[in-house]
DNA sequence: TCTTTACCTTCCCATGACTGGAACCCCCAT
DNA sequence: ATGGGGGTTCCAGTCATGGGAAGGTAAAGA
């Protein structure tokens, strides 16, 4: 399998892909032209990863989930405790996001929109309230 | 004001203020020694900056809304679309963060988290369901 | 067979908004 | 004179790609 195939069924980039080789995510042997030779076991792998990239995970949390996922002795506790670390972030993330919506909201609310110069956005961002 | 009394007092580090002045947002004069000079309006243009930024705008939104502010002129109308438009964006990314939250919660929930190694977690992230 | 087209390759640069660090200058107190 | 704590510039790195150049290769049509 060529990259371009690879690719389009794992739904990820062909440059994307080049990364993840680059970084040693994926090791695909080459022919005698030069061209990555993708097995399916690296196609499953790319399909793996864009999944996790997907649910946000970090490209070091996927080296890690990978290496999981291909050691038959694994703790599903271990996995467990990746996925709860990035559960985390990710409440936060959106906690701090939702903080700068309704500050924003409110503020939006409150600015008239019109072509006069008096603006509370302004104001909140000059005074700081 | 040299620097430091300045990124105390805008909450904002030195680093960011040359960077802020590298890329135009601020001009302070230069003294004999060649020190940066804060001015009174340097330091409250920066403090506005920074409530700015912690609201999430970029820096490039952050250069239209100082422009905004010191034209006397402006309209709130043009203030307001930008706080929307980024207000927009902010949801968009609340809900995606927030589709993610909602698959990995399930996900974790559903993993035993033992020595064991069946694992819905690696179980989806290699099926994709 | 020739040519076009569509791949593939590597390499380097750019993104956003900083952050870290090196190497150096300047001012004040001891 | 020495030490410490400012300040200065410049370069490189972050994260996970994306864009594009320059060139090699393969498949398909005239």
């Amino acid at each position: 399998m060529n990259i371009g195939e690879v690719a389009e069924r794992a739904g990820l980039p062909a440059k994307t892909i080049r990364y993840y080789e680059d970084i040693g995510l994926v090791k695909p042997p080459r022919d005698a032209n030069g061209y990555r030779a993708f097995r399916e076991s690296d196609l499953h792998k790319l399909a793996f990863l864009a999944r996790a990239r997907a649910l946000g995970f970090s490209i070091e949390d996927c080296r890690v989930l990978v290496g999981l996922y291909q050691d038959d002795h694994r703790a599903s506790a271990d996995v467990k405790r990746v996925a709860e670390e990035h559960l985390t972030r990710i409440d936060e993330k959106i906690a701090q996001l939702q903080g700068m919506r309704d500050t924003l909201a409110t503020l939006v609310h409150a600015c008239h929109g019109d072509d006069r110069p008096d603006c509370p956005i302004l104001k909140d961002l000059a005074e700081g309230r």
